[in-house]
DNA sequence: GTTTTGACAGTAT
DNA sequence: AATACTGCCAAAA
């Protein structure tokens, strides 16, 4: 499985299949993953994917429903210009969970 | 091979 | 209710 575990693909995979103009929280990402646990290892391996991948990391918030940066940063600004074109509003750098947050089931019909 | 870091979450106080 | 600490996994140095 060249350097990649499961859990990599994994989370990779949940990630990739996050819907345009929904969010995922590293918690519900980690669990779908198999780590209820794992939020660092989601984070790290989004971070690390990144580089080598093209990934919807904008689309991967914290559970509190926050972006993962503080306004000052420059990361934020693009990610939340990035959500704000997926059709996400993004409010005082927080996003409606309520809302955006992607379920499971939304891609699962019963 | 060991240690440190890294974009968090959950539980406890 | 808010704050602090701990727990977790994986990759890079």
């Amino acid at each position: 499985m060249d350097t990649q575990t499961e859990f990599s693909k994994k989370v990779l995979a949940l990630i990739k299949a996050i819907p345009k103009g929904k969010v995922a929280t590293y918690g519900l990402i980690a669990k779908l993953a198999g780590k209820p646990r794992g939020a660092r290892g989601v984070g790290w391996l989004l971070h690390s994917c990144t580089k080598s991948h093209k990934l919807p990391w904008q689309r991967v918030i914290k559970s509190n429903g926050q972006l993962s940066f503080p306004a000052f940063s420059h990361a934020y600004s693009l990610q939340k210009n990035l959500l704000e074109r997926e059709g996400i509003l993004v409010l005082n750098g927080r996003v409606d969970l309520k809302i955006y947050l992607w379920n499971k089931e939304v891609r699962d019909p019963i």
